[in-house]
DNA sequence: TTGTCATGCT
């Protein structure tokens, strides 16, 4: 060991440690001009230095002209680093600690603290690990702090097993030292292991705190541990730590981790102060379980009590927006971006062109896609998805080539969108030869979902006995998804006899699901075998097969309106209905079938028609798929009223104008 | 002087 703090003179220790610094940080980075500290700049100046005149004088005194013996200023010091957001902190802390020891000054047990913080912050273990030699040089490490420190710095650093050495062997351990390895193994991804840390501290009868409970609760978030979360929240009302926004907060998350949003959202009705923290949680829990509407509910909510959002927020709101097809709350946002200086490139422009795309502005999308500096795979993947569901099949495909062209380099869900765009504009052979490739050139293992996409595109072109083969040469199962496009493709080409045998296998695989008995049904519709189909559709109620109901949004002045198949619960029901009807009347040329009279694309048709001004387009946003009913039905109102219709179903886009659709028959 | 919560894009 170099550094010898007994022995040696200080200009002799200064040497040594040198040559350890330079051991861990480049000599260019040592001979760079240092960095002018933001805590100099700040008001928090330490008090022995804002007895300096100015900045310079500070500055010289940190050069080392001044005191050597004042060990308590450079401990002030370093204590000030720790909190700056200085980007150098690691060389800036390092050089600072350096003359110090070039001084001749020895460190105390309040020197290593703050210096162990930052090196922790940056996960600078080699530079944590030369401290660490120093501590037991200098006999520091029977102090509390000292230790605490260093086990949190192996922690962050993945070294878990340093961290757990240390706390064995450190006989003085207290709340502190228990909490940092409870934190240390959930961060190194040992939730489990950092429960059992908790169980054993509660059986030495230690007295956890707001804190310890915190990291708990957070470990058992990970876990997914109701049934522990449970007994937590009971300790935090025993103890009455539920005014601790940590607590409430980490709370929040477990119940929200653990399937329980409802239990979360009471519990933060409740809390007596929120935070970012608080907000985002929630409104993410929302999210995460496609609860969008709520999540927007909640951002109102939010919005109303002067609660401003960060990047996270935003993208949880854009990310809500696209899947509700709420394109002027999605706007909003962007203009909120735009407003307070935002930056738009990375993770929120990748979720402003997703949410432009899934609103049917594709044109606004592509904009923002130009305008983004940084362009990453989700980037690029985004608006190639974005096209494939537009049926701009070309333009996916020209994308595509920029991106391989700037080295960006694609991934699986790429591929779904390059597979998807070709299905979608019938480029069977250019299709078929990407999934070929996608592997050897690219490095893509097909998936279930690429298999998909290929079924699809076969059936789609009516090549359904290349589908079938396809499918028994695949080297994965068959799932619901590639049955039920192969069905979808028999219906297209009135396929009966092959449509039965696929549908046996659907049922097999799903039985109680409803696709295959409705695709089934449609083939028999399409086939003029009206007796088979109504045949099936009595099975269906037989078996109780369960249904998933229809159901479709508008957003009319920012609020999404939801509408299921025969629902009479909007405030405008009888108009809406009135309206229905008329479509109903001006339309009976069609012959359209009255079970569809009423399926929610009608209903948010009629109430978009009946509540916005003549020449604005209608969005609508469809959980399931268009039927051909509504189809033809919905291409007829954009003529009869003379109005743009765009329709969002399952799989794609539907713009409806002059009584035509873009989907040219072909979804 | 030390330890606590969360999170985003295809």
């Amino acid at each position: 060991m170099a550094f010898s703090p007994s022995s040696s003179s200080p200009s002799t220790q200064h040497l040594h440690f040198l040559h350890q610094l330079t051991s861990i940080i480049s000599t260019d980075e040592l001979k760079q001009p240092l960095p002018l500290p933001s805590f100099l700049k700040s008001n928090s100046l330490p008090r022995i230095l804002s007895i300096s005149a100015n900045l310079a004088d500070a500055q010289s005194f940190l050069a080392g002209v001044d005191n050597p013996t004042s060990l308590l200023t450079y401990s002030t010091v370093l204590r000030s680093l720790c909190r700056s957001s200085d980007k150098n902190l690691v060389v800036t802390s390092m050089v600072v600690y350096k003359e110090m020891l070039g001084k001749g000054i020895r460190p105390d047990n309040f020197t290593f603290p703050s210096l162990l913080k930052v090196f922790a912050n940056s996960r600078a273990l080699r530079a944590g690990e030369v401290l660490h030699s120093h501590i037991l040089k200098l006999g520091l490490d029977a102090d509390v702090y000292v230790i605490n420190n260093l086990m949190s710095l192996y922690a962050v650093c993945g070294e878990i097993g340093s961290t757990k050495k240390l706390f064995d062997r450190f006989p003085e351990r207290d709340l502190v030292s228990w909490t940092t390895l409870i934190t240390g193994y959930k961060k190194a991804g040992f939730p489990k292991e950092a429960v059992q840390v908790f169980v054993q501290m509660m059986n030495e009868n230690l007295r956890a705190d707001g804190m310890t409970i915190a990291a708990v609760l957070s470990a058992c978030a990970e876990l997914g541990d109701l049934q522990l979360g449970r007994s937590l929240h009971k300790y935090v009302d025993v103890h009455k730590l539920d005014s601790d926004v940590f607590v409430g907060n980490a709370l929040v998350d477990m119940y929200s981790k653990c399937g329980h949003i409802d239990s979360a959202y009471k519990l933060f009705g409740k809390m007596p102060v929120r935070n970012i923290v608080s907000w985002n949680s929630m409104i993410l829990g929302f999210v995460e379980i496609g609860e969008f509407s709520r999540a927007l509910q909640l951002f109102r909510q939010m919005q109303c009590e002067g609660v401003q959002p960060d990047g996270f927020t935003l993208t949880g709101v854009l990310n809500s927006c696209a899947s509700l097809g709420a394109l002027d709350l999605g706007r909003w946002v962007h203009a909120y971006i735009s407003r307070n200086g935002i930056r738009g490139d990375g993770i929120i422009g990748n979720a402003l062109v997703n949410m432009y795309a899934k609103c049917g502005r594709i044109d606004q999308a592509r904009k923002v896609f130009d305008e983004m500096s940084h362009k990453d795979v989700y980037t690029y993947t985004s608006m190639i998805l974005g096209f494939a569901m537009h049926g701009r099949g070309e333009d996916a495909l020209e994308l595509f080539a920029d991106m391989l062209r700037i080295g960006v380099k694609p991934n699986e869900v790429t591929f779904v969108g390059v597979l998807a765009a070709c299905s979608h504009a019938g480029l069977v052979d250019v299709g078929l030869r990407f999934f070929e490739n996608m592997s050897i050139e690219y490095g893509v293992t097909p998936q279930i979902e690429h298999y998909g996409c290929v079924v699809d595109m076969l059936g789609r072109a009516g090549l359904l006995e290349e589908a079938q083969e396809f499918i028994l040469s695949m080297p994965v199962e068959p799932d619901a998804f590639i049955w039920g496009s192969l069905l979808g493709a028999c219906k297209n080409y009135s396929e009966v006899a092959l449509g039965e045998t696929i549908m046996k296998q659907l049922v097999e695989l799903e039985p109680d699901k409803e696709g295959a008995y409705v695709l089934m049904s449609n083939l028999y519709a399409s086939s003029n075998r009206h007796d088979d189909g109504y045949r099936i559709r009595k099975t269906m109620r037989m078996n109780k097969v369960r249904k998933t109901p229809g159901c479709s949004l508008i957003e009319v002045e920012g609020i999404v309106h939801e509408f299921r198949k025969g629902d009479k619960s909007h405030p405008q029901a009888k108009q809406i209905y009135a309206m229905v009807d008329e479509f109903a009347d001006r339309l009976k040329m069609l012959l359209s079938d009255k079970e569809c009279h009423h399926h929610s694309e009608r209903l948010a048709i009629a109430f978009g028609l009946i509540s916005t001004k003549p020449n604005m387009p209608l969005r609508i946003t469809k959980n399931l798929r268009i039927c051909d009913d509504c189809h033809n039905v919905i291409k007829s109102i954009s003529e009869l009223y003379d109005r743009e219709i765009v329709v969002r179903d399952r799989y794609r886009f539907h713009h409806f104008k002059d009584g035509l659709c873009s989907c040219n028959e072909f979804w």
